[in-house]
DNA sequence: TGCGCCATCCAAAGCGGTTTGAGCGTGATT
DNA sequence: AATCACGCTCAAACCGCTTTGGATGGCGCA
């Protein structure tokens, strides 16, 4: 059933069918009545690829996954963005797609997106310091937000993002003030902006004390199970190893505790773990009381307020940029406990 | 830069224009390649919207996305399903296009599909015993590949899926040739196929050594830390525990380790555990030496098998269904050793 | 009565491709 | 020399919707 077919049903012209469906006011309420009784006995949808090639816009979002060749992999935190966002995308009748590609075309696909007329906007994810997609994207005048932000850039640019700098930057005054001083930090890979605007807020904190910033103490990697595991490894088996870690993600967190009691050390008691938690759905920190410390922001939130971002700038061109700072919550688990020696 | 243009630029008309670039023979040679080099040179890409309304292929393949508003969550396995899935159909030239909807909507999301036409065909993910979903499709006539099973369905269907019978059979047994003879089985909800694939390779091993099935050494519930910790802490606990545990995957093993070692105890020597392992990219298990014994089968192999039948199926409607199981491989970790008291 | 103004509806021209059905030279065939 | 086939190219229709720019007719008002 298409327009024309359910025009000549009702004896009128496709024309005033597409005004009454869409709410035009040039047509009779009657009629309008008529025409949506039919449309829905019918089961008429308009189909989506000619409305899309007669108003020339593509109803839909992209957004750009590069394959992992070497560093970046398709990361847990996306997927419970791609939820929060897609969310948003299917109420406002926008579809969302996701195009995976070999991370030396991640260009070319915004390109494509562009030229072939198959996204009218795109989010923008994992920024890394002075990021070469924002001056692209600006060059081909496509739509986008960023979900995190990018130091370095020169350009203006929308974006959502959690404030990264001061979560790590309370819950390391939080550690130091249960009287830990050497405090680990196991960092996501610190081209990613949210992993230096963390670090910044870790040694902004042991700064503002006083105390030194040990390298031996910092480490960076991927947020793998394995990867946590490794850097708490090294760390704990330094000469004045740390009493207290501040890790990345809950994945990390999870191989950070097995190396603490692999030592035959008790998390929360002998060693304590403050983590940065996604919220993800399959991946809850617990219930009643949660198992580790951690500073809180769901990115799944995220992905929905990012997306509203998106369609609202779409629809409007706003010449200014729009930014949301989202602040994490720190909420304290079974993973923390004062500094050994002290309490 | 559209047909047009470029057509009256090359003096020629749309028409040849079109069948040059797309290889049709009616187009001498010369032409073809003085065509190909100016639409290279004025970096002409065909308008999707239009090439889509003029053949009446979406050129895009759905996936649905039910939102979890109850059981269902948007799990870590599918973002690597995706991954892999989006692989082929970007070297194919098609879209993916993800629906984020409400479950009780999962329907109508695939009725839109088909009849807005924005997708040729769709994956079906998660597939419970006697999915509903599989007649639907049938009756709307979208065509589909499920990754997984569904037991119970009387329509043929096309299927990409892992012998997790098997699997989890070879699995039992091995740790019952190493001497356990209580083994607890902490599987994924049993109203996925999948789950009832897995217990089902677990009794018959049982079964097959005249073992009793005992249900307090059988748990079921989502694949999360926590309700893995549960189900470990609740059969650790009873008045004969388990020496053994079969766990449905990688995060819920997680959460049996912690379980296990909060008990005191050592997984691998005290207490064997076999995981399931799909293989996800920022969940790999170990490296050298695996950290669990594991049931490994890629699930974003799976991804990229399931689309390419899927995109064969579109192309060529075949009258019979596709199918494909995948064998998962037994790898040897650290967390199985011989039942305590034996070796 | 005549005029202009709404309210309502419609014909037709896009949108940017693909595809059908001809047309037009040219060289081979009869 | 007339015919035919073939190779190449093109004009025009079409995909299913939106949108522009009229038409038509009824009504109020002078």
């Amino acid at each position: 059933m298409n327009l024309k077919e359910l025009a000549t049903r009702l004896g009128l012209s496709p024309t005033t069918v597409s005004r009454a469906l869409n709410g035009y006011p040039e047509v009779n309420e009657a009629t309008r009545e008529r025409v949506m009784a039919a449309a829905k006995r019918h089961n008429y949808r308009p189909n989506t690829r000619a409305i899309r090639l007669a108003t020339g816009r593509a109803m839909a979002v992209g957004h750009v996954i590069p394959l992992a060749t070497r560093h970046e992999i398709v990361n847990p935190i996306f997927a419970d963005f791609i939820a929060g966002a897609g969310e948003t995308y299917s109420r406002n009748g926008y579809d969302m797609i996701l195009s995976v590609v070999p991370d030396e075309s991640e260009d070319q696909a915004y390109r494509d997106f562009k030229s072939r007329g198959s996204a009218d906007g795109v989010i923008l994810h994992a920024p890394r310091m002075d990021d070469p997609r924002i001056p692209l994207l600006h060059e081909i005048g496509m739509p986008f937000v960023v979900h995190g932000r990018a130091t370095g850039a020169t350009l203006p640019y929308s974006w959502v993002d959690v404030n990264n700098r001061r979560a790590f930057q309370r819950a390391t005054e939080f550690l130091l003030d249960l009287g830990h001083t050497r405090i680990g930090l196991v960092n996501g890979l610190e081209f990613m902006d949210f992993a230096i605007r963390r670090r910044k807020g870790y040694t902004d904190a042991l700064t503002a004390r006083g105390l030194p910033i040990d390298p031996s103490l910092m480490s960076s990697d991927e947020m793998t199970e394995v990867s946590g595991y490794r850097a708490a490894v090294t760390m704990l088996a330094g000469p004045n190893p740390p009493t207290a870690f501040l890790v990345a993600s809950m994945i990390s967190g999870m191989g950070v505790r097995r190396a603490i009691e692999e030592r035959g050390l008790k998390m929360g008691r002998d060693i304590s773990v403050i983590i940065h938690d996604d919220d993800l759905s399959y991946m809850k920190n617990g219930g009643d009381v949660p198992i580790f410390t951690a500073t809180r922001s769901s990115v799944r939130e995220a992905g929905r307020i990012a997306a509203e971002m998106l369609l609202d700038i779409i629809a409007t061109t706003p010449d200014q940029p729009r930014e949301r700072l989202l602040e994490a919550e720190l909420i304290i688990g079974q993973s923390t406990g004062p500094a050994p020696g002290r309490a």
